[in-house]
RNA sequence: GUGGACGUAGUUCAGUUGGUAGAGCACCUGUUUGUGGCACAGGUUGUCGCGGGUUCGAGCCCCGUCGUCCACCCCA
């Protein structure tokens, strides 16, 4: 027997059933926010990752499905959504169109992780990005959008933001961050030290708990932004404010892909074990032209479709279709013209085995069905059917013209 | 990449100090050649993950391997 590859799934029955139900609801709510669906290649170019992710980020620099094509390309599986879209738009010139642009996507991810609950090495993700758009008001209305796609969704959440400045506040900060982590560098972890040099901001997000303590009296970039982003971020947490939606600034909250910058957002359960993210964003201004297209302000998110698979209150499943059945092997071939016709405006389940009344009673329960309808002996010979409808219990007998 | 737990029927699991497997659910049949969900009775289903070792004998003990799950890490 062949095995799916590890840290990949089958989705079948209930839970394909459920993967598609948030497809759906996400799906219908962006598109009340005015975003337009686009599909991107899963296999890119491994240089757009190590531009945009970031090559210091563990994603680019261990987790990535990468190998030579055989035209000797150097590619890979995508690891994330953003920055392929972010490519797609360039290279249709949509940077150069002066409206404003909103797509958003669903599909398989790949990172070449240890799995565990809630992280795959394929996994999906449900994500918008808008483009063009530089004002604050746009970072809150994705806020609410997920927010919105939640409360649909049955899943309750807490909401963390913090804003990550921009390229005029975010080097000094860093700088500044070096110089007071490089005077306890002794006492912080392993980790640290190595991220000091790579990436220090994330630092402030290590899991160690004596790195947490040393780390209480450390600059905060919240307090270093300038004027701009200081502004925009006091705007956020207001309008949030006036929308009632709960939040808490998490000074802390660093999001793991290099292209983010002034509002970061996280969405995280405290149902689900230890992968408690499920859903992360924020603004992205600078990536466009990093990916040499013209300046373009940017803020997206994610969801992490198997994250909150098991949140997902599903409607009830109500009886559907047509069930149909024969009680004599004589009767069966009659259920095909009946069943052609009708599956023209619905859902209809045809049992090949002629057997016994209960029998099909019991199989028209199991598929669900609204109606069962038999043929025995006598509506063969009258040219009827029996048709009995499972929830009112009305039945009655009818030709097959009628039905 | 690190650590821990676990791999037995379609599924969830039991299996005593080592003596060649069992239950619930599911499925099929019947009670009921025409009234579903219920009940009762009967029945089908196993490479005990794989490979080696110890032993007269291994589901059980030992080694290896693959896989699953959980945590670290990472992140959606």
């Amino acid at each position: 027997m062949i095995n799916p590859l590890r840290g990949m799934k089958d989705l079948t029955f209930e839970e394909s059933h459920r993967f598609n139900f948030i497809v759906e609801t996400a799906s219908t709510i962006a598109k009340r926010y005015g975003y337009g669906y686009i599909e991107t290649p899963i296999l890119e170019e491994t240089a757009l990752f190590k531009r945009s992710v970031g090559d210091s980020s563990d994603i680019v620099s261990k987790e990535m499905y990468q190998f030579e094509d055989k035209g000797g390309n150097d590619v890979c599986m995508r690891p994330e959504g953003t920055a392929g879209v972010v490519r797609s738009f360039v290279h249709a010139k949509l940077d150069r169109q002066p409206m404003k642009q909103k797509f958003y996507y669903y599909g398989p991810m790949f990172r070449y992780e240890r799995p565990q609950k809630g992280r795959l090495r394929e996994f999906h993700q449900f994500g918008c990005e808008s483009f063009g758009e530089a004002s604050v008001y746009e970072d809150f209305t994705i806020i609410i959008m997920i927010s919105q796609i939640f409360e649909a969704l049955g899943i309750g959440f807490d909401l963390q933001i913090n804003s990550l400045g921009c390229p005029t506040c975010m080097p000094p900060y860093k700088q500044n961050l070096v110089g007071f982590l490089t005077e306890i560098k002794e006492e912080l972890c392993e980790d640290c030290n190595r991220r000091i040099g790579t990436n220090p901001i994330r630092v402030l997000d290590c899991k160690n708990k004596t790195c947490q303590s040393l780390l209480v009296n450390s600059p905060k970039l919240i307090n270093n932004l300038c004027d701009e982003c200081d502004t925009d971020f006091k705007k956020l947490t207001q309008l949030l404010d006036n929308a009632g939606i709960s939040y808490e600034v998490d000074t802390n909250l660093v999001r793991g892909l290099d292209y983010y910058s002034k509002t970061a957002f996280e969405f995280v359960s405290n149902d689900i074990g230890s992968q408690s993210a499920i859903a992360g964003g924020g603004r992205y201004d600078k990536l466009v032209e990093f990916l040499d297209g013209k300046p373009t302000p940017a803020v997206g998110f994610a969801i992490g479709i198997e994250r909150i698979m098991e949140l997902v209150k599903m409607p009830e499943a109500t009886r559907e279709g047509i069930y149909l059945g024969a009680m004599t092997e004589d009767a069966v071939e009659k259920l095909f013209a009946i069943a052609t016709q009708k599956r023209k405006e619905t859902k209809v389940t045809v049992e090949y085995n002629a057997k016994g009344f209960k029998s099909h009673m019991k199989g028209a329960d199991k598929v669900n069905a609204r109606y069962a309808v038999l043929i025995g002996e006598d509506e063969l010979k009258n040219g009827t059917v029996w048709v009995k409808d499972l929830e009112s219990k009305e039945e009655k007998t009818i030709t097959v013209e009628a039905f």
